[in-house]
This record gives C-alpha cells, sequence and structure tokens, in this order.
DNA sequence: ACTCGATCGGCACGCTGCGTGCCGATGCTG
DNA sequence: CAGCATCGGCACGCAGCGTGCCGATCGAGT
C-alpha cells in the first residue's frame, strides 16, 4: 500500500518555480478577480506560510510572475527602418498586454499599485521604465542614422510612445490594433521623420 | 433634556449630497485605501443601505464622486494660440490629477476597473472620452485656422496627448511640470504645426 | 545509515469589508 | 395628525488577509 504522493513534497526553489506558474496559469483562467494569495494557494496544494515565506505580499509574487513571462520580446528588431521595427514591436506588445495571462497580471499590478505608492515605483522601475529605455535605445540609433532629426528629445518621445499603448490598453476600451499604431507612428515620424 | 440631534434626520435627495462629499472627504483624507463603503458610511454615520440604496457599488458612488469636483474646468481656453492654450490646460489638469480629492477617487476607480470591464467602459465613456473630446475640439478650431495641418490625423493626435498625461499621472511616478508638457506639446507641434 | 533542523501542509485565529435581512425610530406628505 | 417611505443600527454568512502553532516530511551533515 503506497500512499506516496505521487509528486514527493517541498523542494525550496523548485517551489518558488512552481508557485509563480500556478499564479500565471490562475491568473490565464480566472483573470484578476480570482487572484489571491489563497487561491494561489489552494491551487498549489500549499500552505499560505510557503507563500509568505517567499513573497511579501500579492503585489510582489504577482512582479516576478510577470517578469516570468515579460522579460522576452522587449528588444527591437533593427532593420535599419525605424517605422517597421516600431510598428512590429508595437502590435507585439499591444497583444501581449491584452492576452492571458499577462494582461491579466498586469492589470492586477496596475490595480494593486493605485493604492500603494511604493509599488507603483517598482512596477515603474522594472516595468515601464525598462520598456521606454528599449524604445529609447531604438530610436536613438535611427538619430544617428539619420533616419529621425538631431533636434528631437527623444526622451519623452519614447515616454509619448510607450505611454500611448498602455493608456489604451489599460485605461481605454480600444483595441491596440494596426490603425492605432499607425496612427501614433504618422505622428510620430511627421515630428521627427527626416523622410529618409 | 433635548436629545434633538444637531441636524436632524435623513432627507433624500439633501443624504446623497452629503454622502458625494463625505466620499471627496475622505479620499482626501485617508487615499484610495480608506476608500470602502464602510469608511463612507461610518464617516457619515450613515446604515449601509442608504448607500446601496443609491449606488450599487463603490465604483458607482465614485464615479459619481468624480463627477462632482471633474466636471469644471473641461473646456479649453481659445485665445488664437492653440499651442499656448493646450499648455494652460494639461498643466491645469496634472495639477488635479495628482492633488486631493481628484487623485485618490481617480486612482481608487482606475483600480476597481482593472477587475470590471464594465466599469472600465463607463470610466472611459464619461470620463477619458469627454476629456479627449474636448482636446479634440480645441485642435480642430486650430485646424480650421491654419495652426494646424490640414493632413493631420486630429483623432489620434487627442488620445495621445491626454493618454500621455494620464500615462505619467496614473502609471509613471513622475509629475505633470512644464517640462513634460513642453516635451509633448513640442513633438505635437512638430508634427502638425504648421508655423503660424 | 541515522540524526537533526529546516521546510512543509493543514488548521485555526481575529480582523476587515462585502452585500443582505430585519428591526424599530424618525420625519415628510397628504 | 395619520400613514408610509426612509432612516440608523445590528446581525448574519462569506471571503481574504496575515499570523501562530502543530506534526509530518525531506535532505544535509556526519
Amino acid at each position: 500500500m503506497t500512499d506516496m504522493p505521487a509528486t514527493p513534497r517541498r523542494r525550496g526553489a523548485a517551489r518558488t518555480e512552481e508557485l509563480l506558474q500556478v499564479t500565471l496559469d490562475l491568473a490565464a483562467e480566472v483573470g484578476y478577480a480570482g487572484l489571491s494569495i489563497e487561491a494561489v494557494g489552494r491551487r498549489a496544494g500549499v500552505g499560505k506560510h510557503t507563500i509568505y515565506r517567499r513573497w511579501p505580499s500579492l503585489s510582489a509574487l504577482l512582479l516576478d510572475a510577470l517578469s516570468r513571462v515579460w522579460t522576452s520580446d522587449l528588444d527591437y528588431r533593427d532593420t535599419g527602418d525605424v517605422r517597421a521595427d516600431l510598428r512590429e514591436q508595437f502590435l507585439r506588445s499591444g497583444l501581449a498586454l491584452s492576452s492571458p495571462p499577462i494582461g491579466p497580471v498586469y492589470r492586477a499590478v496596475i490595480a494593486e499599485a493605485q493604492a500603494d505608492s511604493m509599488l507603483r515605483a517598482t512596477l515603474h522601475e522594472r516595468f515601464l521604465a525598462t520598456v521606454e529605455q528599449s524604445t529609447l535605445d531604438r530610436i536613438t540609433r535611427a538619430q544617428r542614422t539619420g533616419e529621425l532629426t538631431a533636434e528631437a528629445n527623444l526622451e519623452f518621445a519614447a515616454e509619448v510612445l510607450c505611454g500611448t499603448l498602455y493608456y489604451r490598453s489599460l485605461l481605454s476600451t480600444r483595441p491596440i490594433d494596426e490603425d492605432a499604431v499607425d496612427g501614433l507612428l504618422d505622428m510620430f515620424m511627421a515630428a521627427y521623420g527626416t523622410g529618409n
């Protein structure tokens, strides 16, 4: 009579990994509303301590879960055509932001962040600023190659580009479709493009 | 022995008014974290039914409270200089968005909206789209007077302008200061200004 | 191989807020 | 001044939070 559990219990670092995955699965299935420490624990068959030992709060867990799936695809291609590269990346990011599991987890973090300015700073630092920086890098290269005017203040431009996408996907009810991206890029290129 | 209450009880419409004010006061004092139906009821010396009879949820109450203080100052001036008019309005809105009671209430609504797509639609319709429309009206006039190029797609432009402000004040940790507004307007005018 | 300590799952607690139901009082309307 | 909608107060069951304690389980060091 083997009442060995199918999988042996408790593993330290491996548990951490598993909990992050369970969080993402939960987010994909039930969305933000169903995300709670209790729900993650229940789903993973885990005591709440096992979660609290690793993360001080639900927000911290969500941030780590987000890192797991958001780190890739951050970098822009560089085909030499800055407009095309931005377009491709914006459409890709827009899709990711509106699909599970990234969409629900992002929404959850943003909701929590509204009540917690520390979390807001962390969110900005670990995600938003990183995305802006990656955009800034790409358009700075374009400025060097003469695709963009030398006078352009690219730091603000990167913020405007990314901010508009976040605004549309998280606060507005409109999708990030080709029209939206093209409209945004029309304005950006009209402002700072050299026509090369 | 007059145990008359200082103020006579219960008044129907006047209670509604009072509850909205209490909500704003609470938001200004304790921020989003302290906003709950119970807290508003406690503060107003009111049973929860009195609130639930008027609003189906905390979000609905918050939206109405927001209307009370956000309706004014929505319209742009029209001095004939579109850049100056936008600049003034953006700085005013930016200040309002980051101060009590509007800031905390706005944050609270946005947090709730992340878990409720219906609320997100209502938020967008009653506030975000209204602000965008008002911006669109102003820049459309500027296009007619020749301050902006005829080819500009102003609908997207209005979204980019407003979206950037919301992004900065609600998701970023940066303030909406003169530099930010000037950077945004630099890009907008570089794209669509005629130099008139 | 065996011991010992860290980690584990499970259960319980008190606290807060939600949304609803019921009560007796209060005050406006007719 | 009578009748009734509205009111404040209290209670309920439910859920999640963050913490404390228990005995089981695993794995590191000998």
